[in-house]
DNA sequence: CGCTAGTATTTGTCTAGTTGTATAGTTCAT
DNA sequence: ATGAACTATACAACTAGACAAATACTAGCG
């Protein structure tokens, strides 16, 4: 009692060495299927016991982070997901690219008059109905983001069915007539997670999030879907390529 | 625990432990780093609640005598080390002259981009690459400091493995070419200790910390070293020559 | 070259001990 | 009554060490 500095180490350290292999991971300084130093070293490397590293790892492990494999050492499982944002961003090319297997899970379909800012995003008259896609990304079955997808419903007829079948924005959009779509603009803010949010994403709350608006446009020119999307930030990193 | 009777103040009982405790170290019943009994015994020892013992620790931690870690046990803290910072600062010629045993122990050795202020401090391109040398500097066999240590890796091909081998800086730059090398400049500022450095340092959490940051140059003035120390406050007592 | 056997590493599991923290209750002097 | 000193108990977090099980490595042999 009575310690004048009571910065007060509520962090377990466990969960701080967990912190900082993940950032480690995250920063690429060790990338996918990369065997991390052994237990042992981790734990020289951080003054302390094994059995807290094991800890640590294990934390990891739950997350999809890295696997064990008895005898041979513990390997990164999923480097944060390197997520491109270019002209055409397609979640599920995107994902298969990086050598994971995408999915999506639906969480709401419906159909809903827009709010002021969905209408505005996709060039609507105030009242028009609009179609909304709620759902989760996911890679290699650990969610990475939650998304919510507006879509015009008024030269969408059949959106909603084909998205609950296709899964795939693509490929529902293709189905109602919409053959291509491009980015027209995409804005990034950082977020700390509501409890619902670290619900769904598996992070803690108040842990920090990528939030990106972006409007696609079809080759006319017309705003076709109006997205936003929360990723785990410790789980994703955006890159912008230069043009 | 019963007479001296009417005496108006009565010393509390943790209080006449820690004096006890005390003087048992001043006597040299228990040296330098060595774990006193845990507190469970002490308690039967002295025939008091584990409490009460901990409330006679923790007085005598908050005079740097002793450092308890969890899990491991209580430790006797070492006297503190006269660490001089001169033209030419020598690690292992410091801690000699001060009649104690240098060594260091090697936390990570790397090579990467360098960092923003690494390149400044070194005059290098942004972009360039550096080795890193990660730490803990031990005299008689206790930490005193972390350290970092950043190379140019341009002009000093080989160095890592030199580090590993020589563990000295000074050993290792001249197998490298660099015979002579003087401390161009040296910061010094007040932290506090993170969770991490408190562990690898065995002092609390909080605890206050000197970070020196220094360049050495060779001869010709080119920077050799960017390196970054964190004293244990408590345990080391920096000190400035006129010069 | 390929195979085997032995050795060293590395993760998994178990037991035991130690400090940190929280809660609740007792005693006693003022 | 009130508060300080101390007791009692329980649990969390971390350390320590040992051993088992799976894997990787290496030397030697055919």
């Amino acid at each position: 009692m009575s310690d004048a500095p009571s910065a007060v180490s509520r962090t377990p350290v466990w969960k701080s060495i967990s912190i900082s292999l993940t950032d480690d991971i995250a920063q690429g300084r060790y990338g996918t299927a990369d065997k991390l130093p052994s237990e042992a070293q981790l734990a020289a490397r951080f003054g302390v016991n094994r059995h807290t590293v094991r800890r640590a790892l294990a934390a990891m492990a739950e997350q999809g982070l890295v696997h064990a494999r008895r005898g041979a050492g513990v390997f990164v499982a999923a480097a944060p997901t390197d997520y491109p944002i270019r002209k055409r961003v397609r979640f599920h090319q995107n994902i298969q690219q990086g050598g994971q297997t995408p999915a999506k899970q639906i969480l709401m379909l419906e159909t809903r008059i827009a709010s002021l800012i969905e209408a505005e995003a996709l060039a609507l008259e105030p009242g028009s109905s609009v179609h909304v896609y709620d759902g989760i990304s996911l890679a290699n079955n650990h969610p990475i983001a939650l998304f919510q997808s507006v879509f015009p419903a008024k030269n969408l007829p059949g959106m909603l069915t084909a998205l609950e079948q296709r899964q795939s924005v693509t490929e529902a959009l293709k189905d109602c007539g919409v053959a291509d779509y491009t980015r027209a603009e995409t804005r990034i803010t950082a977020k700390l997670a509501t409890a619902t949010q670290a619900l769904h994403l598996r992070i803690s709350e108040g842990a920090p999030i990528l939030r990106t608006t972006g409007v696609n446009i079809d080759p006319r020119g017309q705003p076709v879907e109006f997205g936003r999307t929360w990723f785990a930030g410790d789980r994703v990193t955006l890159t912008v390529d230069g043009r």
